[in-house]
DNA sequence: CTCGGGATTGACT
DNA sequence: GTCAATCCCGAGC
């Protein structure tokens, strides 16, 4: 199988790498599934987290390429980002939902749920059931605890306004896996 | 310094 | 439909 870093470019910008990722395999500790929705955010956008500058939180979104970002969520959640574009550009993709394929039982004790719709759909519960902590912020995506892998066949890719922002409502930068019955909500546009 | 608003979720009316 | 949980950070005084 390839190497996904050979088939991804994760210096492209965020928008375009975002649709790429869906389809992908993503697991952490071997605990994970097949990513079916993202989101794209860039620093020329009043909706990323990057828009006002480089701080102390959204450092690593600044740093190199095909690392994590790892962020607080109304200060509950733990949110991951696949950080994009060349080193200083601030833009990143959010993962914010996961089908499960490997380790449904742990997801499940994890998130307190047994519905297996409702493990990783949702960035916030992506977060719970991949048990993505803070510490993994800045990591390479190419080290462990992750594992990303390449789909296995090409896949149809849909796409529409991102979720929950106020600001830059109108780019459609977010991408899902068509017909997905994963996804946190359904693709309006 | 205080204040308010989130790239959310789940419990409740 | 409403609302609270609770942290980071920018705006404003």
């Amino acid at each position: 199988m390839k190497d996904i870093f050979s088939l991804i470019d994760f210096s492209a910008p965020s928008h375009e790498v975002a649709p790429q990722l869906i389809g992908a395999q993503f697991f952490v500790n071997g605990v994970g599934g097949i990513i079916v929705e993202v989101e794209a955010y860039d620093q020329a956008e009043p909706a990323s987290h990057t828009f006002s500058g480089p701080s102390v939180r959204n450092a690593s979104m600044f740093g190199p390429p095909g690392r994590a970002y790892v962020y607080r969520s109304y200060g509950i959640h733990w949110c991951l980002n696949f950080v994009c574009a060349p080193e200083g550009h601030g833009a990143g993709v959010l993962i914010r939902a996961i089908q499960p394929t490997q380790g449904w039982d742990i997801m499940r004790e994890r998130r307190g749920v047994a519905v297996e719709r409702l493990l990783c759909s949702g960035p916030g519960r992506v977060g719970q059931a991949l048990d993505i902590v803070h510490a993994f912020n800045g990591r390479s995506l190419a080290q462990t605890p992750f594992k990303l892998l390449p789909a296995i066949a090409p896949v149809d890719v849909v796409h529409g306004p991102r979720i929950g922002i106020s600001k830059a409502m109108d780019l459609p930068w977010r991408f899902c896996l068509a017909g997905s019955p994963f996804l946190s909500k359904p693709l309006s546009k």
